[in-house]
DNA sequence: CGTATAATTGACCCGGCTCAATTCCAGTGG
DNA sequence: CCACTGGAATTGAGCCGGGTCAATTATACG
């Protein structure tokens, strides 16, 4: 079972069919390293699941590539705003890593929406989640330093540390990179 | 009609009955300039519509009062993930001016979703939406200079700018409040 | 092994914060 | 109607976190 399905008891009857309803509508895709999933204008048709791998989401802003998202096996990968809300993405989706990844279209998810009331909170359920996400970066931005934000960052995602370069997670963070170098090592 | 529900059209049977079902469910509520309408730690069972007046979100922190959010007329009122997660808010809810709600509860709401497919979405749309005005936050936090912020702030909601007192909007902004007396002065 | 990309380090500067002192109001009571 | 008072806004002085620019070094890849 994937785990993004954990909220479903597979002995359950009902969620058995759910399930199986599910497993028939999704796709399994890789993607190697370099690969591009969506770039800025892109529409976002797909959910994706990301199996094995990273993610990375990023926007050009006053000239810069600056990350805003990174997502790892186990979670849930698409520009969700967009997908959500059927417009292009701003967002361009990068692989940083070869991954594996389950697709399932927007119409085939309405689909289970509507079919199964127990599937329904879904949808919000993400967009809460990310919307969590959110409202602590902004805390982090509006009320905490450069070392203490990297500090938080090390804290919640020290296996990120290794797998993204320096200069992806500054931007990420709000920091210039010679910044993040100096807080790095300075201690 | 309210405002919130512009997406429904009277003239379809369909939807005359589901307006009818929400009327028979919402309840009308006035408040006084100065009430709080949720502490922090509150549970958030009601979803509001602001009729008239105005309503602050806030915050404590290191010390201060810090504005996250203000809802005028026209506008949905709750802690919006705390409402949906089921969970204790975190902020406190303030009413800036005289102001009268229509009130519908969580369970309500929910009866809603469950008996009416285009309602669905209802829930959906409001977090995205909640979700893209953080984004702009976060991106104003990240890139712009505190005069900036401050002008972006004037475009949008130069009509709050008579409604709410300088400390209020400096702590939304992300700006002390001495440095947007200057800034406002300055120039 | 050479080239390109990422990371480090130094020098310099400035936006915006804090602290402290006035000044400006709006509301209250004599 | 005016004086008093507490909160909001303004203004000044001084400081520092973190940005930019530029040069150097480390790392990865064909």
């Amino acid at each position: 079972m994937h785990s993004i399905l954990s909220f479903l008891n597979p002995d359950l009857p009902e969620d058995k069919i759910l399930l199986e309803d599910f497993n028939s509508k999704i796709q399994f895709k890789s993607f190697q390293k370099g690969r591009l999933l969506y770039r800025p204008g892109s529409r976002c048709n797909h959910l994706y699941f990301v199996q094995k791998g990273l993610v990375r989401a990023s926007y050009f802003k006053k000239g810069k590539d600056v990350s805003c998202h990174f997502t790892k096996e186990g979670q849930v990968c698409t520009a969700i705003d967009a997908f959500f809300q059927r417009t292009p993405t701003q967002y361009q989706l990068e692989f940083l890593e070869d991954s594996d990844l389950v697709e399932i279209s927007y119409s085939d998810l309405h689909e289970l929406f509507e079919r199964y009331p127990k599937f329904n909170n879904y949808g919000r359920e993400l967009m809460i989640q990310e919307y969590g996400i959110l409202v602590e970066r902004l805390n982090h931005l509006q009320f905490y330093t450069a070392k203490e934000r990297y500090a938080f960052f090390m804290e919640e995602h020290r296996d990120l540390f290794q797998r993204v370069s320096l200069g992806h997670i500054a931007s990420y963070l709000g920091i210039s990179q010679e910044t993040l170098s100096r807080i790095r090592n300075n201690q």
